[in-house]
DNA sequence: AATAATGTGAGAATCGATTATCATCTCTCC
DNA sequence: GGAGAGATGATAATCGATTCTCACATTATT
């Protein structure tokens, strides 16, 4: 059995973009961009990619849920409070261990810097 | 039972806490204390702290929208991810800066230290 | 080509969070 | 004490997000 065709549409989609994509994100830019595809579809492609280990969830960026490839490098993210789009950052921080209490165990953590993004900011 | 001054008692439990509440979480802790307070009323004295200005709800927590005090100093959150409690941390973190993209308006940040807090730590 | 297995789209159903409704209850002011 | 204003609690209604259902389309198998 091979992947169909949607699945793939959806995937490529994700690759695709500057930043992590909610469902309903990744929904309008296909049905936008010609390439209309149901939102279910969507939903499921999302599901499966995390299944199979080719996608991650991201939580924290605003409300709601987003996803990106799992193959990026260690990354966090620009949230545009205009747009409301979320974008990739390269680069990271240091001197978060000092802010663990004692006794905490630290597995990850999150970044997100909020602004507005180029776009939002030249509009203004 | 006690029907007075019910926001109050929202407003206090809040200011107690050792971290940013939902309203759920809120209305748990208060129903398990003894001060039985109805969900609407926690609601309600969550909105009307944020438009008094005693209040700021707190988004990037997992999923769902946080409360918290609003005179804190700049700080951020520990979010357990087997209690999935928040915590407050003190201190911050440096480079923020060099991680805006060219073109982009950086007006605030947020820092989520994921991992197991002391108390599930212990227990696992 | 025939059949079976799987993918898809549209909309219904569900779910959790939040808000609205409304009958009561409390407090204040007279 | 009594009227009026505002607060409260229980629960219904709403809302957005996600999942489920099912008829149909596509792909695989023989």
């Amino acid at each position: 059995m091979q992947r169909a065709n949607q699945q793939l549409t959806v995937l490529r989609a994700l690759v695709e973009a500057d930043g992590p994509l909610s469902a309903r994100e990744l929904w309008s830019r296909l049905s936008g961009s010609g390439k209309s595809v149901g939102l279910a579809t969507v939903y499921r492609a999302l599901q499966r990619g995390v299944e199979e280990g080719t996608l991650e969830s991201v939580e924290g960026l605003g409300r709601g849920v987003r996803y990106e490839p799992k193959d990026r490098e260690h990354h966090h993210h620009f949230l545009c409070s205009t747009c409301d789009h979320a974008f990739d950052l390269f680069g990271c921080v240091e001197g978060l261990d000092s802010l663990v209490p004692d006794g905490f165990q630290m597995t990850g953590h999150e970044v997100v810097l909020l602004g507005t993004c180029e776009a939002c900011g030249n509009a203004a």
